[in-house]
DNA sequence: AAGCGCTTGTGAACGAGAGCACAAAGTGAG
DNA sequence: CTCACTTTGTGCTCTCGTTCACAAGCGCTT
């Protein structure tokens, strides 16, 4: 039993080190050598003690009084977020957003590397999108083997997404980044993470209400 | 003193309400009247118990025995988002994303309305997008007014997100959804949200890289 | 080598959220 | 009317996450 406490990093904590990684990679880039966890955590915008706990979490590469090393710091978080090999990334879905996504050039700087685009429209099958031609839905489990695909995006509507997704967790693949707006079902070891900018302009949509009736003359009134 | 405790809705309820809505807009096509928290939990992929202290934030509009009235309850979701009016947007940045964002038919759907499009790029600025005229970056204050724009979408590069958010909250907007993969600072009363594929896709990363080597024989080995 | 100032790493208090379990409140049958 | 059954609304506990505050540790100066 090693104490290493290597066995599970927060979730809370994983979400944050892409935003740590981002800021020691402008940092990096500005020539900034080293930085202290007061500064880093102002260019995540996230409080100081909680990003010190955060990169503990990965050992202590930090120097007491003076701060941490950018490179080495930028090395550790990749490692821990499996980001010092390549992913090969799978498309579902050819649409507006589908082709946004592959002509997305923030995928590969990090590691991720759109390798096939698969659509069920016939008139789009066959043509070039970001310099991959676009492959027919029937070729998606021999796409997924033949590329040893583990992270796919479906950008399809969202009747077809768990449609798709079931055949993407047939053929091997364990992690989902689902842009449609529906609940995808899928089996304990495959993970999902769901962007969905509905919800997101609903959420901006009740804080707006909120902050509109403080201004009327009725409601300051009625707080005296 | 009115223990009415409409003050506060927690934030985690706020993120869950439109995923209530989309399911019981699901149920309402369907022709279900009523629904049970167990039913509903389901179809939005919740625990039944966190369904029923979230819709109780909202006041008592169950009835025990029998479940929820699904229009009555869209009502009041909607209500409580501020869905029952519509809120214009303006989309800034009209590269592929923002082409994608300005096509997508999900915001009108949902009382959102894109009323302008803005772009620096001359050569984009006049051209039609789904069929609104792009205008230049200099008309930006003048849109947001003369529209009564409170939530703006960015989707230029994250070099520009800053100051283009500077421009948008100095010109009254005070809800912004940010695609750009950079930290934006705002004063206290304006809301920002951001969607980032890149973390997202890092996160599912962490998660791959955590479970490849569980599958190696040695790992198969140990476990005996 | 000793002291001083700075910064990390972390114990501990605090707060928010998830989920269990059950009383309260409704429906419908007899 | 009463009883059995269903489902809501919520008190309580437990877990997870955030933040404060400070001892421990490091380098620089004298
Ligand atoms: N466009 C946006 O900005 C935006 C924003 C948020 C969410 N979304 C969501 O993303 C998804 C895609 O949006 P879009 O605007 O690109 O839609 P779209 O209609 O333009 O594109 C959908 C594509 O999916 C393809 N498709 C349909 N069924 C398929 C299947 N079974 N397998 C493979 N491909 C299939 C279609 O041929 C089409 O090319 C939708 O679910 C939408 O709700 C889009
Ligand atoms: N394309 C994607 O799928 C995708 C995915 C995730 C995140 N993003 C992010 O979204 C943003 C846009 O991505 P994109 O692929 O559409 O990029 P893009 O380069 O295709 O488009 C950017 C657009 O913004 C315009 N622009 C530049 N400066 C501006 C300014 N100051 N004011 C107004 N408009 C300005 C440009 O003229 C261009 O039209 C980027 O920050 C990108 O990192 C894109």
């Amino acid at each position: 039993m090693t104490s290493h406490a290597k066995q599970g990093i927060p979730a809370a904590t994983v979400a944050r080190l892409p935003l740590y990684l981002r800021a020691l990679g402008t940092l990096s880039d500005e020539g900034v050598t080293t930085v202290s966890s007061e500064e880093l955590a102002a260019a995540a915008g996230v409080n100081s003690a909680k990003l010190r706990k955060d990169l503990s979490q990965l050992g202590s590469y930090g120097t007491r009084g003076v701060g941490y090393d950018v490179d080495y710091l930028v090395y550790q978080v990749s490692r821990e977020l499996g980001l010092t090999q390549d992913w090969p990334v799978v498309i579902v879905g050819l649409g507006h957003l589908g082709h946004a996504l592959a002509n997305y050039g923030g995928f590969a700087s990090r590691g991720f590397e759109v390798r096939a685009l698969v659509d069920a429209d016939p008139d789009i099958v066959g043509t070039r999108v970001a310099g991959l031609v676009v492959s027919p839905l029937d070729a998606l489990e021999e796409i997924i083997n033949a590329q040893g695909v583990a992270i796919a995006v479906i950008a399809t509507p969202a009747m077809a997404a768990q449609d798709v997704c079931d055949r993407l967790v047939a053929s091997g693949v364990s992690s989902i980044l689902n842009f449609a707006p529906s609940m995808l079902v899928v089996p304990e070891h495959v993970e999902v993470r769901k962007v969905d900018l509905s919800i997101e302009l609903q959420i901006l949509a009740f804080h707006e209400q909120r902050k509109a009736p403080l201004l009327t003359p009725m409601a300051q009134a009625a707080t005296s």
